[in-house]
RNA sequence: CGGGGAAUAGCUCAGCCCGGUAGAGCACUGCCUUCGGGAGGCAGGGGCCGGAGGUUCGAAUCCUCUUUCCCCGACCA
């Protein structure tokens, strides 16, 4: 082996420090930055565009789905959420609470809650809105007729997490948030698995992120619900990152929250309801999985531009020249169409180097870059680099120098080449990290002391103990940091027996470290 | 909430032990030479040293109080 000495873009290598790695690439390609409150960032125009790319492109599916969106407070009445036992405990230990209204000054130059303006009752900042929307669905529905319900907030909500890291969980983030009212069981729980659907497909054509879509161990329930179904990805590190879920809440939230309804047969019922939800940590998820040692590689279908045009102006009369020359260009690119709209194309105008201009887009992430020279102008070329491709065999940067009508005829393919590169590689990473098991034994001499090693999944039978029997696997795993991730839908009924419990298996479940 | 740090230029930090005119690198501004793997030279701009008290002729530095953030553990999209 002599693999060719290659400069990368960021100081620290995947490998070195993945956690160090992940932070590097948000501030390297200006993506977001702490805010100075506790657990807060600031999302930067780059980091914001791709969110508006995600929202978009989710926001279409959610409404060809027939869902409505709707907004409702950023505030909840403590009562409200005291209705439902199960829910108020799952998130109780990590909410923040408004119990004044006005501000006065402290008398020594700085400012208090002024003691006369205590709320009468508390308002929760929304962790999530279950409640919120009950209460509005319960007004809303009288009759069958009113069924299905279906309604979206885009929301942010607040979760007073202990531990933060920017992206994955922040103790502010945005999401979107589903929520859904049925006549029956069957209806609500084909909405659960719509909307799982919907968040696999996501994933993995826009995100490029392959995903194993499948229901959550009763430990790992939302607070309140019935079943819980996530998307699972694995990171580059072999930790898995829950990226979307779904919960039929069965009829407890209908019930605290007064959901019903008058049948065909003039019965009253109770709504069975849904909720489903993906938030900014999908932006986490796409670091994770695409990026490298230069940075951030962006599919291109959530890229906010995907062709960079980069004019290498040298502050002289050939400026000019250069310039119009990236206008055209620009303008050939823009009238083209990829992955269903059309091409983002950004002319870099900005009057610093074109060198630090280049690798600023690599560390972004642009699918692709395009440098225009007098060179080019002179002979009708452009120079290429595709981000999924920065480097030749022998370490170079690959730069191909392209007639510049072929090089628009191509770009339709190479955006869409590179989308599905991204989500081969991703998918053949990760398959090759999930190793089948059949003892337990197994499982822990493979996760034992590999703290660093990047060990991925283990997949093996399981028999759904509940109960203690649960809480003896859970305790198991904790000792080696493991946790079930889910059970996916797509793998067929084993015929062993549990690991655990050696019980005969009824499902196969994916064990690994999370995030 | 337990255990560690940290707060000084836009950013990363030094200075503090041992009080005496506020520092470096990067970034930024201007000029010159460069330019297709992130250039170099010269000259500049920029600080209430987190906040409040105290000790002292004099405090970034010593003392007291306070606020906030970051990192590591139990909870989570």
């Amino acid at each position: 082996m002599n693999a060719p000495k290659i400069k990368h873009a960021l100081p620290v290598s995947r490998a070195a420090n993945f956690a160090v790695w992940y932070q590097e690439v948000i501030a390297a390609a200006d993506m977001a930055e702490e805010s100075g409150v506790r657990g807060c960032m600031v999302i930067r125009p780059w980091g914001f565009g791709i969110w508006e790319r995600i929202q978009a492109l989710m926001d279409a599916r959610i409404k060809a789905a027939g869902v409505e969106n709707c907004y409702f407070p950023l505030f909840i009445p403590l009562s409200y959420f005291a209705k439902e036992a199960e829910h108020v405990d799952g998130f109780a230990k990590e909410m923040a609470v408004v119990t004044h209204h006005r501000l006065i000054g402290d008398g020594k130059g700085g400012l208090t809650p002024d003691p006369d303006a205590r709320l009468e009752e508390p308002l929760i900042v929304r962790p999530t809105s279950e409640t919120v929307i009950g209460a509005a669905m319960s007004r809303w529905i009288q009759s069958w007729r009113d069924l299905p319900m279906l309604t979206n907030q885009w929301a942010n909500v607040v979760r007073w997490e202990m531990r933060t890291r920017m992206f994955l969980r922040t103790s502010e983030f945005l999401w979107q948030e589903g929520h859904t009212a049925h006549a029956d069981e069957g209806d609500a729980r084909a909405e659960t698995m719509r909307a799982l659907e919907m968040y696999r497909e996501f994933a993995e054509t826009v995100l490029a992120m392959p995903v194993f879509a499948g229901e959550k161990p009763e430990n790992e329930r939302f607070p309140g619900a019935v079943a819980t179904y996530s998307i699972e990805a694995m990171m580059q590190d072999g930790k898995a990152l829950q990226a979307g879920t779904s919960h039929y809440l069965g009829t407890g939230f209908a019930e605290s929250m007064n959901i019903r309804y008058q049948d065909k047969e003039g019965g009253h019922a109770l709504a069975h309801t849904t909720s489903w939800g993906v938030s900014t940590r999908l932006i986490g998820g796409v670091i994770m999985t695409h990026g490298d040692d230069d940075g951030l590689q962006l599919p291109p279908a959530i890229a906010p531009q995907q062709v960079v045009i980069i004019p290498m102006l040298r502050d002289d009369d050939g400026d000019a020249a250069v310039l119009d020359y990236a206008k055209v260009l620009a303008g050939e690119v823009k009238a083209l169409t990829a992955l269903g709209e059309p091409v983002r194309v950004l002319v870099d105008t900005k009057a610093t180097k074109a060198q630090t201009k280049r690798w600023d887009y690599v560390k972004k992430g642009a699918p692709i870059i395009v440098e225009v020279g007098p060179r080019d102008v002179a002979s009708g070329n452009v120079a290429v680099i595709r981000r999924d491709a920065l480097y030749k065999d022998d370490g170079k940067l690959n730069s191909s120098i392209l007639p510049r009508t072929d090089f628009v005829g191509q770009v339709p393919a190479l955006l869409e080449s590179i989308q599905s590169n991204l989500f081969t590689e991703a998918a053949a990473r990760r398959d090759a990290a999930i190793v089948p098991m059949a003892d337990w034994k197994d499982v822990a001499a493979y996760f034992k002391g590999s703290e660093d090693a990047i060990k991925g999944w283990a997949q093996v039978n399981w028999a759904r103990p509940t109960g203690a029997a649960l809480d003896a696997v859970v305790e198991k795993l904790k000792t080696l940091k493991l946790t079930i991730r889910n059970a996916p839908l797509d793998y067929p009924t084993p015929s062993g027996s549990c690991v655990f419990t050696g019980s005969p298996a009824v499902e196969t479940i994916l064990i690994g470290r999370s995030y």
